[in-house]
RNA sequence: GGGUGCUUAGCUCAGCGGUAGAGCGCUGCCCUUACAAGGCAGAUGUCGUAGGUUCGACCCCUACAGCACCCACCA
């Protein structure tokens, strides 16, 4: 519950736009708590259903036993590692012969019931039937045939452990053979086993049984081995093979229904590989054991008489009523977290009463979650919502990364590299960080390794980049990879776009507030081809963000505004508004401050779901100017493309607007001329545009310059010249000749090296016959393009040797 | 053993059968009245290796290598 409400608080303070407030039918409120009597009352429901359609039972089967907690645990519960290990040969003497065994485990030969070999094999067909005596104990065991053994391996003869290892189980099954359980369920040595060993813990218990066995000259050899140990999630604890009594699930016709719906496409996982997974666990299931022997949970919901015979039901009276009025006490054991976990698409919504929430919120549109819990949760959820209510619980799984530390560590309590969110968004000191990664260890001796990876990688602890810069970048980051490593420098870069945005809008207020916006329809207003740019612009990167959403790809939707904004909004509109708002015309002003004020209002909208809180308050200031009502911008309509508004003339015009003044702005830079000196530029032709008078105006603005002269031919200087289109650029300035023939001579060499490709492609018969025409056509003019660039570049090169 | 994904700039990662990209970092010049958490300009890549398909491959195919994760009963 503690941690809940720190998740809560979390979601909260990253701008979660859940209805927190909602209320069901009952009046109660949407969240729940797993232990919530309305979860119960699903939880008993189910089990019971399920017992009387026979889909779970109770049987004495060899589980996965943590011997730490003492309870059973799933499959998906047991985490195997690799280790380092040893392997042992143990001979087995029979009657003239022996057989040599090997085993990972050697304290559980005083468990074994027989020796298997292969039917198969040569070595040992004669002993088949035969009997070995098993060391330590006085007891003999058979020898048995079994297609499970690989004679390759080891000595191609295995000691069969029934009570205490899976395949010797089923070995056994076949044979017949009584399993005898050697061990206690804390994991030491049982009566069943010679005295000496009893009461022993399992690996004291090896040991001696080591010990014993040399002594016995039947030890025969000891080896380094690579072990799989099976270890159990919760605690960590090796897990013991244990024959108990469980309660299981059978999964099979369950798990058919799970696929089915995923390949009907009704439940679909995103990304889409992800389906492999999902499929490949669900092909190969194994029942589920959902009995826990541990006091907290939902307790199982079945009785039992003195002759030990079961009873299910929804309460005691029920359980009662069906024993005859016997007495009865009820199971002690409690259920796998997992098996309500299931339940909540529909146990959340009030079922089994077939309330209006069940009707309204079943299925939902998407399940957020990380891959670790699809078999988990997701594959059960889908399992049990088919089941009971013959819908699937969710349209879309959408499958985040799973998020690592910057150098792509698995983030851990005890390396100290987990991060809370709420200190991105707030910051936090060193020393609070420190205090915060290391209470509550559960083995101090990691302090030190999170003191040194906290110093290491947050010496000043965390500045705060406030939630909208956590949830940017977060957004940025989230493709369709399986990790994600988080880097602070990433989330420093997305709070300063957050602040690019703020003061972007500050310029915009401060032109246009208390000011003619030309909301007034009366009041002729002129767009130019650059408002009418930005405008067209606005419509493609609403069109982007939309695409993203759909293809779940916030990085893309992410850059797609991120882009726009720096990019295109601040980096050259805003600049050029400068110039529109000098203009003496006032319907110019007008729709410059206009555009200003609508393409913010709708980028602001635009960017809102990322950018929540900061969208919001700048909003409210802006929206009023664009002519647009409402309390919030929550509640605002999602902006939607317009394609007539895109304007690929303006387009045109404003990327010769652009070539031009990055032309004029490389030729300051390259010449080492510094940005704020205003300069003359000679330009041989005009621009190719519609408005020539706002172009060149707005060149010599953002490029800086004294004045633009149109020449006929440009001075006969040194100087450095550019070419953009049909047009030759100086910059009137004296310069080093030598230092700009290198100039030349390098982007000669680059352009030559450039129309060797091209001449090379277009001399290939093959290309020109096979390739597209379209293709063929735009290769032939590159190279015309470059040709004529060539040309001039020589000109400009002999021009100015000629000079020296 | 089976499966999935990855290998692209110093770092973290997009990308696409037709001229290699972004953010951060780096270099140079600038406090130009929205923003120095900024502006302008710039450098940086045998797109893991080897083959193949194709007019053309970073992209498709095959093999190999390395990394990560998941599943699995070899004593």
């Amino acid at each position: 519950q503690q941690s809940g409400a720190t998740i809560t608080r979390q979601m909260r303070r990253l701008g979660a736009s859940a209805n927190w407030e909602y209320a069901d039918t009952e009046g109660q409120k949407a969240g729940y708590f797993t232990m919530d009597a309305k979860m119960s009352r699903a939880v008993v429901e189910v089990f019971v259903r399920l017992y009387e359609e026979g889909l779970i039972y109770r049987g004495k089967r060899l589980v996965n036993w943590d011997p730490e907690l003492g309870t059973a645990v799933s499959d998906l519960e047991v985490d195997t590692e690799e280790e380092d290990g040893r392997i042992w040969e143990i001979r087995y003497p029979g009657e003239g012969f022996s057989l040599t065994v090997a085993t990972t485990r050697p304290e559980t030969m005083l468990g074994d019931v027989a020796v298997a070999v292969h039917p198969e094999d040569e070595r040992y067909r004669s002993f088949i039937g035969k009997r070995v005596q098993l060391p330590l104990t006085g007891r003999t065991l058979p020898v048995v045939a079994d297609e499970y053994v690989d004679p390759q391996f080891g000595t191609g003869a295995v000691k069969i452990t029934p009570a205490h290892d899976f395949n010797d189980y089923q070995v056994a099954k076949r044979h017949n053979l009584e399993p005898l359980n050697i061990l206690t369920l804390d994991a030491r040595i049982n009566d069943a086993a010679p005295a000496a060993y009893r009461g022993l813990e399992r690996f004291e218990a090896r040991r001696r049984v080591l010990a014993d066995l040399r002594a016995q000259n039947l030890l025969v050899s000891e080896k380094p081995y690579k072990l799989r140990v099976p270890k159990s999630g919760r605690s960590g604890a090796i897990v013991e093979p244990m024959l108990t009594d469980q309660w299981f699930v059978a999964m099979e016709s369950l798990a058919k229904d799970a696929l089915e719906v995923v390949k009907r496409g009704e439940v679909r996982f995103i990304p889409a590989h992800w389906t492999a997974t999902y499929n490949h666990w669900l092909e190969n299931i194994q029942d589920w054991t959902i009995s826990r022997q541990l006091w907290w949970g939902h307790q199982i919901p079945a009785w039992y008489d003195d002759a030990g015979k079961i009873y299910v039901a929804r309460d005691e009276q029920a359980a009662r009523k069906q024993a005859g009025g016997k007495s009865l006490r009820r199971d002690p054991d409690v259920l796998d977290t997992w098996f309500s976990s299931q339940l909540v698409p529909f146990s959340s919504l009030g079922w089994p009463e077939q309330t209006r929430d069940l009707d309204t919120f079943l299925p939902s549109d998407v399940l957020a979650t990380g891959n670790d819990i699809i078999f988990f949760w997701v594959a059960r959820m889908i399992m049990a919502t088919r089941h009971f209510t013959g819908k699937v619980p969710f349209r879309d799984v959408y499958i985040n990364a799973i998020v690592r530390d910057a150098e792509g560590e698995k983030m851990s309590k005890s390396k100290g590299n987990t991060l809370d969110p709420l200190d991105l968004i707030d910051g936090i000191s060193f020393e609070a960080l420190l205090a915060k990664s290391t209470q509550g260890l559960m083995k101090p001796e990691h302090r030190q390794r999170i003191e040194k990876y906290l110093r290491d990688h947050f010496p000043q602890g965390i500045p705060a980049f406030g939630a909208d810069a956590v949830r940017f970048t977060f957004a940025s980051l989230a493709s369709f990879a399986i990790t994600l490593n988080f880097d602070l420098s990433r989330c420093e870069g997305y709070r300063n776009f957050c602040n690019k945005l703020w003061n972007a809008t500050r310029f915009v207020l401060m032109n246009t507030e208390g000011k003619d916006c030309g909301a007034d329809e009366s009041k002729p207003v002129k767009l130019s081809f650059i408002d009418r740019w930005i405008i067209s612009q606005l419509q493609r990167v609403e069109a982007e963000v939309v695409q993203g959403f759909e293809e779940y790809r916030f990085d893309n939707l992410a850059g797609a505004i991120y882009r726009f904004v720096w990019d295109e909004y601040c980096d050259w509109y805003l600049e050029l508004a400068k110039v529109q708002l000098q203009s003496a015309d006032e319907a110019v002003q007008r729709g410059t401050r206009r555009t200003l004020v609508r393409v913010l209002e709708t980028t602001l909208r635009l960017a809102h779901p990322l950018i929540p809180f900061i969208t919001e308050e700048l909003w409210q200031k802006v929206a009023p100017l664009a002519g647009k009502k409402g309390d919030t911008i929550m509640l605002a309509p999602y902006p939607k493309s317009q394609p007539e508004k895109i304007d690929e003339a303006a387009e045109r015009d404003m990327a010769v607007l652009k070539e031009w003044t990055n032309a004029t702005r490389n030729l300051r830079a390259e010449a080492k001329l510094p940005p704020g000196e205003r300069l003359l530029l000679y330009a041989t032709a005009q621009p190719r545009v519609a408005d020539v008078a706002l172009t060149t105006t707005a060149v010599q603005s953002l490029a800086r310059l004294s004045a633009l002269n149109i020449v006929s031919a440009l001075p006969d200087s040194p100087a450095p010249v550019a070419v953009v289109g049909d047009a030759r650029l100086m910059l009137y300035k004296e310069v080093d000749p030598a230092a700009e023939a290198q100039r030349i001579s390098r982007e000669i060499a680059r352009v030559t090296a450039e129309i060797a490709k091209c001449k090379a492609k277009l001399a290939n018969p093959s290309f020109v016959d096979r390739a597209p025409s379209h293709v063929v056509d735009q290769e032939r003019q590159r190279l015309a393009s470059f040709e004529e660039l060539l040309t001039k570049l020589q000109e400009q090169l002999k021009k100015l040797r000629g000079d020296k």
